[in-house]
DNA sequence: GATTTACATGTGTATATACACAATGTAGTA
DNA sequence: TACTACATTGTGTATATACACATGTAAATC
């Protein structure tokens, strides 16, 4: 294998770029968050649950672009942190969910530090290229 | 908190829109990759050793974006599967790698399969959105 | 009514990520 | 020499991600 493929795969590659910038920007919030022991994925999933009030898991986690055992997990710890409650079994197993107080007192002290972190995101990468790139982000992860 | 501040948290934040972009492309590499038994993430720690004969993990890591004590699990996984071979400690501890015969020949095998996978991913993008947004990404992941 | 289809959930396993902390090696300096 | 500063590595722990497989529920079809 020559230089020139290695260069074309490194120099390209969209896992590896999308993958680099994902990590670099959890690293970035989780910092932010981590004096409220709250990850910015589990940050993402309490205000998911209270702005869509999902009538199942499978359904949160399509929403979320989540693969749906990923989002059990998380869901299993932030039940046992006390934070989500899970309804009852519905129609053909369906359990809603919903946050408990200690979840909706968590959401509203970690958003003004979502909001710094978000601005400083914006002012790092510049608010321009921001507000051009943020949709085709959802595009990369939605589109067929 | 009301419908305008979740529509600003789950409209905006970077993180959640990076992290579903990034796990959706990881699961299109995966998924082709599959038949190898390798996974992107370790393809793209074959290809950067090849390419980039570092001299320390800790390089390794920098050039990656990656938390270092991650990449050494990963590399850990590697040497496991006989792909990857480090070097006795040299300078501070230093130590080199390199593929071995196996990484090498298995790294041929993947090219082609990260070739399709590539192609279909700026297909489905749009090759001219990709070439615009390739280094923002990077820039995302770098950038101070 | 039995079968098929579609949707929902739960669990075992493996890998990826990263913080916290400890230990080792090298150079410069008091 | 002892101390300090810094770079490198290793390990314990926790969380995130997702495939494979098994199971439960309801509607549609035969």
């Amino acid at each position: 294998m020559d230089k020139e493929t290695l260069q074309e795969v490194y120099g390209n590659c969209a896992c590896y770029r999308a993958r680099a910038a994902a990590r670099r920007v959890t690293r970035d919030y989780d910092e932010a968050l981590k004096p409220l022991g709250l990850k910015i994925t589990q940050f993402t999933v309490l205000a998911s649950i209270k702005g869509l009030k999902p009538s199942s898991t499978s359904k949160l986690a399509k929403g979320l672009a989540m693969e749906r055992t990923s989002l059990v997990r998380t869901l299993e710890l932030m039940q046992n942190k006390g934070w989500v409650r899970l309804g009852p079994e519905g129609y053909r197993r369906e359990q809603q969910m919903e946050l408990t107080a200690e979840g909706e007192a968590l959401l509203e002290q970690a958003l003004p530090v979502w909001r710094d972190v978000q601005a400083r995101f914006e002012s790092r990468v510049g608010e321009a290229r921001w507000q051009e790139n943020k949709d085709w982000l959802l595009d990369v992860a939605f589109s067929d």
